[in-house]
DNA sequence: CGTTGTTTTTGAACAGGTTCAAATCGTTCG
DNA sequence: CGAACGATTTGAACCTGTTCAAAAACAACG
């Protein structure tokens, strides 16, 4: 779950910890390929080898800020969502909580992205290594939906947190390659649609809609493994 | 237009060619990541720098092989619609068309995925380099809305081909991943998701529908640059 | 303390994408 | 023909991610 690979001591825990630190700063100064596992090394005071002793790959120290922002979720959200008892505003806080904690390294994430968009390696957020991750966000949203204004359809209950999460992604996925400035097309883009996510749920609940809800589940179901 | 860098002589443009051929080959034999630069320079009895004087980088003789679909795409398409006024399978023969293309090589354009999702990179499908091959493509489905059953609403007939293409951009991406016997899993979502799709567009002409679309839309303007 | 086994660290070596200066080829012109 | 020039081709060199065998540091034990 840490994805700690030789960290037995204390003092590696300080050295690996080191070594993540000198990367997110050379990324965030020079950007991700501009950034040599040379210069981390050296930034870190360490030999060239080291940082694979820790981390397996260039990608895998992006991973490891990207595992820190979970493990800081894990406070955050929880309280974020206790706020309100409104779905549109609790899925807008763990979106824009997100949002926050990746701020800060908004284009280091790309890097993620492109060997993550392959469901074959490893990294990517839809593979089996990243399952225990990703179930933790997903179940922000049942969080979320548990008890909320409006309710969710019964049905929907099993979907529902794991489609959120998806729509969660999309909007990441934008906001990361978002260039206006202080990305406020990505706040365009929630303000319209968050509404009309909601505005799905509620309608999904009209009788009339049976047909095409279970029509679109079932296309759903059919698309995840 | 067609991407060639050094190319004055009958015999480079030759030389090209074999470069491109023999990339295929091994790419296809042997995947893209296996196949080195000096491998392809091998097959095709030529120096290793000679591949970096025709294409700029390893990714571009996948570019290459795009383009050279969509060379051919130009004879197909446009033959393919004008077989049927069912926009529903005028769309469909768009899409399978294009997969028909790319089957041979359906993991190849995994390499281009990786560097194509970020906007900036030069190869993206969705930045500059490539927008006269993108809207081309977009113009299929232009094509495909002119003079179809059912018709689409005027007022979306500017942005309509645009949104099919990305929903055919979508269908590829989940294609090239797509590790089910013979694709079939796209086949499901393909026969899933077209009606759904026109479906949505005789939907949107409906005049109670209005207040909607026109949200929509401005969503989609507000995304797109 | 010395021995032994494990964890951590080192830095050289390797691999493959890419660059580049120099060589070769081909064409044009006098 | 030979000089001049651009187009093409070469292969060595460069850069950077990654691997690996050996050294160093450390811990446990007798």
């Amino acid at each position: 779950m840490t994805y700690s690979l030789g960290v037995a001591t204390a003092k590696a825990e300080e050295t690996r910890e080191r070594i993540l630190d000198a990367a997110l700063k050379l990324f965030r100064q020079d950007g991700f390929d501009q950034t040599t596992m040379r210069d981390i090394a050296a930034e870190a005071g360490v030999a060239t080898g080291a940082a694979y002793y820790y981390f397996r790959s260039k990608e895998e120290l992006v991973m490891a800020f990207y595992v820190r922002t979970n493990d800081e979720a894990r406070e955050l959200i929880p309280a974020q969502i206790a706020r309100w008892r409104d779905l549109r505003k609790r899925v807008r806080a763990i979106i824009d909580t997100k949002l926050q904690q990746f701020a800060e390294h908004r284009r280091l994430m790309v890097a993620l992205v492109r060997i993550g968009i392959d469901p074959k390696h490893p990294l990517s957020p839809f593979g089996d290594e990243t399952k225990a991750m990703r179930e933790e966000s997903i179940e922000f949203f049942r969080l979320a939906l548990d008890g909320s204004t409006p309710a969710a359809p019964k049905d929907l209950a099993g979907d529902l947190p794991r489609l959120l999460w998806l729509y969660q992604m999309g909007v990441i996925l934008f906001w990361m390659f978002d260039e206006s400035r202080d990305q406020r097309r990505t706040r365009a883009l929630l303000d319209g649609t968050i509404d009309l996510v909601i505005r799905l749920i509620q309608l999904s609940s009209l009788p009339m809609m049976g047909p095409l809800r279970k029509k679109l589940l079932a296309i759903v179901r059919a698309v995840e493994d």
